[in-house]
DNA sequence: AGATTATACTTGAAGTCTAAAATATTTTTA
DNA sequence: TAAAAATATTTTAGACTTCAAGTATAATCT
């Protein structure tokens, strides 16, 4: 008498390495896609736009450090884009009173305007391109997504 | 008499939103633990990694404007990864006979040798970080997210 | 054949990205 | 309080990236 048994008995970890591929690739080509489209409707990267996002989503504004956490890139990384959202005028770096090593980074309000455009657009653009997924689905997904996530960030703190 | 209406009508659009971002989210997070254990394991980068991976699958080799066609990075760039991968004897280039333009990237033993242990460990690191996905619930999704790309291709080809 | 066009690749400029070193400024410790 | 440790940010070095221009070779046209 047999058992029954799996002639592949670790075959889940292809799959899950089969996911990532689609993962990363599915991510790339709409990451491409962001990309062309900032830079022809608004002369602006997708850095840019992520500084902004997250700018708006916290008003009273956000150190450089944490601004590098939030989006996950190199602190170094985060000092050239300010800088040059500085320099058209859509961000300000704010000094922090009783620490002269921090600025608050705060969106202007032609930071704000031009952001909201932006986001609107944004969704638009992501609303077409993710029309694969039905309303369900995607908050299906993103559960699974958001579980994955917060088992990263519980790994490496 | 009131007609019945969804308070939001396009609410779709924000759950495909959401799916976005948590989509985006996650690739960066498992880019960034999958780049830091390719350095700190085999010395190595991502980029590096992705080119011994496409060596791989083509045994016979590829010539330069193929491996830049399936990695989907520019020409240029291809030429100096493969170079320091040739600084390290993983790969050689080949002259193709009767065409003098060309030649054919193809990986050395010591390549092919190198490629197997990161390949292994880069499955395991997968398999790891997607625990979260039975394997079932990766099939599902791969399968959604294959559908996007597929879609996605079929717009801009 | 000789001139044009196309292909394969490399080079160079300009910019982005990460990781690590350097700087400046608190905060803590002895 | 002086020294050491921690924090916030910038600077630097080097890999990666694209795009445009350059070089060499091959194929095509007249």
């Amino acid at each position: 008498m047999s058992v029954t048994q799996p002639v592949h008995p670790d075959n889940a970890s292809k799959d899950r390495l089969r996911l990532w591929l689609r993962m990363l690739k599915a991510s790339r080509m709409i990451e491409t896609q962001l990309r062309e489209n900032l830079r022809a409707e608004f002369q602006s990267t997708l850095p840019r736009f992520d500084v902004m996002a997250a700018l708006s989503r916290y008003q009273d504004g956000l150190k450089m450090s944490q601004l590098s956490d939030v989006l996950r890139v190199s602190n170094g990384n985060v000092t050239g884009i300010v800088d040059r959202l500085a320099d058209d005028g859509c961000v300000v770096r704010v000094p922090v009173p009783g620490d002269r090593r921090a600025s608050l980074v705060r969106l202007t309000k032609r930071g704000h305007e031009e952001f909201a455009v932006q986001a609107k657009a944004h969704e638009d653009w992501i609303n077409d391109i993710l029309s694969e997924f039905s309303a369900n689905q995607a908050v299906t997904v993103s559960g699974h997504l958001d579980a994955l996530v917060t088992a990263l960030e519980g790994k490496a703190p």
